[in-house]
DNA sequence: ATATAGTACCTTGCATAGCAAAGTACCTTT
DNA sequence: AAAGGTACTTTGCTATGCAAGGTACTATAT
């Protein structure tokens, strides 16, 4: 239990969620993806991205198609099927809510707190 | 991948920094967490709710002791240790950060969005 | 041509943790 | 003593992030 392990945790939840918001902008591919990710400081490696990318694609929220490149293999570029567009609006008010949940949550404890310590 | 597993997903890494919060401002036990969290909708269930006090206890983040009930069973009032203070500061770092980090990737896709329909 | 390096995608095996459901134990009321 | 309520526990399942290793294609250097 240290709190490495609890940062893994909480980032679970949001991956999807971050990741069809960056395929929702354009066509990307996975590169792209880790990169916009990395610099958003979201911390994501290849072994989580691909398999999740392989998972949106057969619950039909994701499509892709191969593209060749002039500097190596080709990639998959992705984009948003308009069930993943519907996912993503729902996963998005999941989120607002969840976040607005744990602010209420912090507030309350520091509230808690002030009662306790009257300055 | 129907959106109420993402909603089980989104909430499974910020359970344990929630309910260290309700211990944190004073001794409580399991049914008082769960109907505090409950109010703040983050929804838990026993079958998750008393293995993860467990796993915190072990982990010398919680203490409790047996508090006799007139109306029951005799009930594990929980505290935060020292340890536990720690940790969830450093959890709220986390939170915080991550809330940021999403609130950044929600905007630029916003922005992206403005870009590619200009009113 | 062949070897090396770089890029891109994929797979395997493991660990963590939420959850539904069933179980145990204690207390009060009738 | 039987029934019901409260509280804590356990079992089995599932989902999913991740490290590590693997495959395949392209470009560059020799």
């Amino acid at each position: 239990m240290n709190i490495e392990n609890a940062q893994v945790q909480m980032r679970k939840g949001i991956l999807e969620f971050c990741i069809l918001h960056v395929i929702s902008r354009g066509e990307v591919y996975a590169s792209d993806m880790l990169e916009e990710l990395t610099s958003a400081r979201i911390m994501v490696v290849e072994g989580t991205l691909y398999p999740l990318l392989t998972r949106l694609k057969n619950a039909g929220l994701l499509d892709y198609k191969w593209v060749e490149s002039s500097s190596g293999p080709p990639r998959k570029y992705y984009v948003l099927t308009d069930n993943g567009k519907l996912f993503l609006d729902a996963m998005q008010d999941t989120w607002l809510d969840l976040a607005d949940s744990v602010k209420t949550i912090i507030k309350k404890t520091d509230e808690a707190i002030q009662t306790q310590k009257p300055s």
